[in-house]
DNA sequence: TGACAGATGCAACTGGGTTGCAATATAATT
DNA sequence: AATTATATTGCAACCCAGTTGCATCTGTCA
């Protein structure tokens, strides 16, 4: 069973229904190779058949994050983006500083995950860090032809 | 010369005017322990008796970034944040789940300034790496109480 | 098929940030 | 000190992502 039917069964287990606007959304974020925003969102739905109201993008982005089905990625530029959850490794991001494109890159070893430096920090700074975000501003490559 | 003279005299010897509104807005910065956004940064000139319209001030503090006296941190929370262009050291950001406050930290070891896992970053994602930025994200001193 | 609760659309609103243009203030000149 | 050139400022209107209240609709199950 493909990632699109284990969220939907998981959905419906779960009690919640099985919208147009949720099954159309689900869709166009698993079928997205990098984090969208909701504007980017609202045109892919419509492109598939599934016009649907702003708000009901936002609540139901908000509704897929407290389910843990959808991370948010924020570059910084004003636009919230929104990518599956990733399943057990996790990752960080590209962003172009031309297109603010976002791309999705794996990393050997980030301070974030070393406990030592963590530690430190909270000793340190009296902050409990609870997560840690990690971002590579550049050029992608299409910006750089 | 404390830093606020040091980038006063740095402006007029690049023949920019000593305005007051430019003044102010360069204490208010000096004066902040953290990175301030646009709005903060209004209420804090006029409590110091320099009341601007927020255009200015966003004009301004492009203008300082511009000229490499003031760095842009984006935490991903829709405001922009400026602080004085560190000095020499590269330092990263502590960021309040609850109440987005933000804090300066220096970091032992980081990602994006390894540059054989930066180098190795380049290469498997055709991406120029110019810049990077690294966040955690918690609960502050006093959103712990 | 009916009914209920969850989901949706709409319209109005919020707030950070931008823009064009006319008015003003800084700093050099006379 | 008055004059001048232009950098800087204020204003008003605007942009756009995101939010909210409320009436309406629809998926689900009895
Ligand atoms: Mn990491
Ligand atoms: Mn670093
Ligand atoms: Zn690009
Ligand atoms: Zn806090």
């Amino acid at each position: 069973m493909n990632r699109e039917n284990v969220i939907l069964t998981e959905l419906k287990g779960g009690g919640y229904r099985l919208t147009q606007a949720r099954k159309a959304i689900i869709q166009v974020l698993c079928e997205a190779r990098a984090p969208l925003g909701a504007p980017d969102i609202i045109v892919l739905m419509a492109s598939i058949g599934t016009s649907v109201n702003k708000t009901t993008v936002y609540r139901e982005l908000e509704f897929l994050k407290g389910q843990g089905l959808v991370a948010e990625v924020l570059v910084g530029d004003g636009l919230r983006r929104y990518e599956l959850m990733p399943e057990g490794h996790h990752h960080h991001h590209l962003v172009c500083n031309e297109c603010s494109a976002v791309e999705c890159v794996e990393v050997e070893s980030c301070v974030g995950e070393d406990v030592r430096q963590i530690d430190h920090i909270e000793k340190t700074s009296d902050f409990k860090v609870t997560d840690h975000s990690l971002k590579f501003f550049g050029l992608c490559a299409r910006c750089r032809l």
